[in-house]
DNA sequence: TCAAAAGTGTTTTGCCTACACCCATGA
DNA sequence: TCATGGGTGTAGGCAAAACACTTTTGA
């Protein structure tokens, strides 16, 4: 144990989240040195008295994803005793959506996307943070605060996509007809005009979301 | 300005809140010394590296309402480099609800109470902390995230006074017949069987929320 | 022609809304 | 008896829920 100190190491955690396939998957970062070596950890850096947390969080996403967000959450600050073993460090965690086919391969870090409910081993206490931090994302993206679902989808989307997506935030399935309706009666959504041809089957009209979203929430 | 660190002040804030009459109010903190003497300030003491952002938010609810609060919501951090004209402290808010009538007057500390859209001068950046802080207080009341209504109303309380705080925090009037209807019906609230005499006019009947309320919201 | 996914309409149900009069009490 | 606030019921509209068949495409 150290001495009693008013001077606390600060670390900021990115959470970079996308959505994929209807699933929500994080990126994270393979830790390269003792200890925890080989274990998997969400991204971050230590933060300095001369920058604030949003700065660290561009910075490591563009260090990691090689992207600079436009906009990001504040999730939750950790500040238990024993985070980490020598000496305690306070975790600030925020998150970031992006698309996953912009974030490119990383030369600097061995990376990779993992379903929320398939996390691998994850070094410190950083499997409970992610699980503590999207237990209240799911929240936020049930009742659309600050408009968050369009963060996931920013461009163009199939009626299917987004419901699976929902489907698997909400952990509630809903009949297609009536969440369609739903969407559509109350404006959140508009065509685009163009179609997805990529699936088997029929193809499907794309559309996206129109700014009455921020006013209301799917669920 | 000093010099780059890794070792950072960081300051926890306290909003103690309480429901008063239908209103919103929070305890403040006059204070004694220069820089700010004589404006309100937030209640909050500095972190040491031996606590958890919990311990300083117990202590200082005691400290200045002399009570130890069973539940506590940490709202945000904030890190801007310019909070504080001699160095950045970084400082993380909390909110802890009381009974105003529990809380006593203290002798070491001039305290107030103060309405929420009525506020004094305050020192520092806090009315921009208090305003903001109580925006996504508002939201999480009318979503009743957490829970949080009960934490206003943990005993038996009239409908009348619940509607009003109800109106006061969502901005909406609302009829009193579907009000009463709508908690009642969904079960949320069940009668005490003790009336409150305590007004002119015909007595009122007390209810208590049930456990039912934390998977709904008045909305 | 088959498999795979997209697209669509109607009925029922329950909740939210609007609305006005009587009741119990203390002064 | 009056002023003050508390308590109650009903009808209409609207959005959510339940429900199954047809369409388009590529293989």
């Amino acid at each position: 144990m150290g001495k009693k100190s008013y001077y606390n190491i600060v670390e900021v955690l990115t959470l970079i989240g996308c959505q994929d396939n209807g699933h929500f998957q994080i990126l994270l970062k393979k830790k390269k040195t003792e200890p925890y070596k080989g274990n998997w950890i969400i991204p971050g850096n230590i933060l300095s008295n001369e920058e604030t947390f949003e700065t660290v969080v561009r910075n490591t996403t563009y260090e990691i994803a090689g992207i600079i967000p436009k906009k990001m959450l504040q999730n939750y600050v950790f500040s238990d005793l024993n985070r980490d073993a020598s000496e305690r460090i306070i975790a600030s965690v925020y998150t970031v959506s992006v698309l996953k086919n912009l974030v490119h391969e990383n030369k600097d870090y061995e990376t990779g996307w993992f379903d929320i409910d398939n996390l691998p081993i994850m070094g410190y206490d950083h499997k409970k943070i992610v699980k503590e931090v999207f237990a209240s994302l799911r929240k936020q993206i049930i009742y659309n605060t600050d408009n968050i679902l369009k963060d996931f989808f920013p461009y163009d989307f199939t009626l299917g996509e987004l419901q699976k997506f929902w489907e698997y935030i909400a952990s509630e399935e809903i009949d297609r007809r009536n969440f369609r309706k739903k969407l559509i009666s109350q404006g959140f959504v508009a065509q685009t005009g163009e179609e997805d041809k990529r699936k088997v089957g029929r193809p499907s009209k794309l559309y996206c979301f129109t700014d009455k979203l921020q006013e209301g929430s799917l669920k």
